[in-house]
DNA sequence: GTATATAGTTAGATTGATCTAACAAAAACA
DNA sequence: TGTTTTTGTTAGATCAATCTAACTATATAC
């Protein structure tokens, strides 16, 4: 069993990892919000749990247990999130927050319960995929809208980095997972977008906020 | 904001408190299983909160704030209990365990949606009262069925000490809320009492079982 | 009403999670 | 390549929550 600040940590190390896995003590501080020699002594007692890789001086690397524990911790995370804006009518903006908090209940059947009731969901409501009981995880390869070209047709798959306000910016424009719009224009000077879909005929899209939309191809 | 620790001290603090309000240090600490030492501890931390009345060797009493934090956590305990049993079809005796461990959870928005999805409840699945936002309950008085006469009709409102198998026990011979039954006869020796309802002619409930039952005659 | 048992407190140690200050290694820079 | 900056580690302190051992006050029992 690990702890709540166990938890935390490893949720961040799997949430950080680049492409080869690894993480380093700065990035996990930082993100943490807890100052340097905390994390290196976390992780050496992680390290002796087997749960990360550990060396000195050398990036952060989770164990395959490591990951499958912050697999399924995020696996509660996102059921939760799902559970809250499908059953309890909460806004997608709102329930990361909460989830934060639900996802270190260790009754698993609960959690279970909620995946039933979903009925088995693979994504979330931000469109991050759930986790499966063995904390496996299986990414979609989505396009950032940033990186399409003009004139193409693109549907909503995902967001990233779905904090609050952004949430809110979209819920503003109506727009959410599913949603269906066309590239009218990219302006050169900002690299902001400009895009059609239902109502909405010239709505411009910063580039920051085209980076945050993932897209599939129609 | 209490720790998870000091909300827990509180809610058995509330629990334990007799007619009067009082706990004793002992009480406490048995029903924790924390020892003494700790208990007295963690009182003067309290006190210092403003959240128990505690001097030397007397009895302990929660202050009235202390009472409201208390009742806060004890509504949203019940909540819990109530929202997994009525949305998300938990038996009643499943329920303690899960409710246990939300009960810490922060967001209070969690809890008033619960509240409003199950149409503001007054009462939870054991029976007990739920708390309104300001932690103060009403106790309706019932009385045990142990304390009836033969021939009696009573109704089912609450049951006492909700343990799993206690729960398990009235689940086998069909008993939950609500329920009617009739006093056919009290024996002597162990205070057994014979009642009748539904099906069940002549079911036969130990005076361990009658004391945990309580009823409202009709 | 003294002796004994029970309940409660004090003192001091331990563990987990955090911090700051000081130092060491690795990376970036010039 | 040598210096500076950034990153990471070690050592030691602090705080919350727990414990045991030893002591004290109150309650109970004869």
């Amino acid at each position: 069993m690990n702890s709540l600040t166990e938890e935390n940590y490893l949720k961040a190390l799997f949430n950080l990892a680049n492409d080869t896995g690894e993480v380093n003590v700065n990035e996990l501080s930082k993100s943490l919000d807890i100052k340097m020699p905390t994390v290196t002594s976390m992780m050496k007692k992680l390290s002796k749990k087997k749960l990360v890789h550990y060396e000195s001086y050398k990036p952060l690397r989770l164990t395959e247990e490591g990951k499958k524990e912050a697999g399924i911790i995020i696996r509660k995370h996102r059921l939760t999130e799902m559970f809250l804006v499908e059953k309890m009518k909460f806004g997608w903006e709102e329930v990361h927050d909460i989830a934060e908090q639900l996802e270190h209940v260790q009754s698993l059947i609960f959690f279970e319960k909620m995946d039933e009731l979903l009925g088995f969901p693979k994504i979330d409501p931000h469109g991050s995929p759930i986790p499966d009981k063995n904390g496996k995880m299986i990414w979609k390869e989505y396009s950032k809208l940033s990186d399409c070209k003009v004139g193409e047709s693109v549907r909503l798959a995902a967001v990233i980095n779905s904090s609050s306000d952004f949430l809110k910016y979209l819920n503003t424009r109506q727009m959410q997972l599913g949603l269906e719009m066309k590239i009218k224009a990219i302006e050169v000077f900002d690299k902001s977008f400009v895009v059609t879909y239902d109502k909405h005929l010239n709505e411009t899209l910063s580039h920051v906020v085209c980076e945050r939309l993932l897209i599939e191809k129609k």
